[in-house]
DNA sequence: GTTGAAAATAAATCAAC
DNA sequence: GTTGATTTATTTTCAAC
């Protein structure tokens, strides 16, 4: 990972459309050289995946909601059980572990309230440990990504 | 957006570094067909732009953090000017407008917490209306993406 | 790291069904 | 929608610097 790499996971995090001749006016190297650290990141791992940003509009405009939740920790089983049902619902976007009030934040999709309410009936019948809930529903979003800022860029 | 665009996007959204080739095995389409559509989904912004997502640890490991906050919503320039302020900030990876307690939640990233307070500090400083808000540091995740779910899939 | 060429792969376009 | 051929664009690999 040296400022080539940096230069390339800044550009592929904003676009990852870009060939590796268009990179070359953001990274200043040579498409072989860009080609070769591109797959090597991947391999790497430090791409983790590349995904398509799909517009909710596309696909009915779903309601978002921002959940944050306590669980009961003390028994560690219920806490695995419960990360892999996160980890298993498609509903479920991102799931965050936190510090604070809440033990977990959610991103969740729905097509509607009603889909979401059952959604959250079956998480608590799901797991036991899950103590209490916060529902935010989202009115709209001024960004939207995963990218993480670049220190030499 | 029929079948086919559907079973795309949910195929894109999960892995968009598959060729059309590839994507016979999951979208029962033929290739031609399937970059056709590819195409088309791109320039209607059913798909909004791939991205790569980047491996957290491959950039320093730094820290994210859920914010909730409150903002004085009476005069809509100074919400307006936020929401530029919000856009405009790379350590904001998320920004959505939410009901309930809260008027906003943010993903941030930051290199450490000393950096996430100075960003604070200036959010701050740079938006009168910021009333609160309540910070909670993220420990880990379970899940970590921005995959909308397909109906039929 | 670079350039440049060759080979392999994939995408784009088109015709015909 | 499909197949198959063609063209174009990109990636991959390599040699040489």
């Amino acid at each position: 990972m040296d400022g080539y790499d940096r230069q390339l996971l800044a550009a592929l995090q904003a676009d990852a459309d870009q060939t590796a001749e268009q990179l070359t006016a953001r990274v200043a190297a040579s498409p072989s050289a860009i080609q070769r650290r591109i797959r090597r990141l991947k391999e790497t791992g430090a791409i983790e995946r590349t995904v398509a940003i799909a517009s909710p509009r596309a696909l009915g405009s779903p309601t978002f909601l921002v959940v944050s939740l306590e669980v009961e920790r003390e028994r560690p089983e219920l806490m695995a059980h419960f990360r892999r049902w996160l980890a298993a619902e498609d509903q479920i976007q991102q799931a965050y572990y936190v510090t604070g009030n809440a033990d977990f934040v959610l991103i969740v999709t729905a097509t509607d309230m009603e889909s979401y309410e059952a959604l959250m009936s079956r998480m608590l019948a799901e797991n036991s440990n899950v103590r209490r809930y916060h529902t935010n529903v989202m009115l709209g979003h001024v960004k939207r990504g995963m990218a993480i800022p670049v220190p030499g860029s």
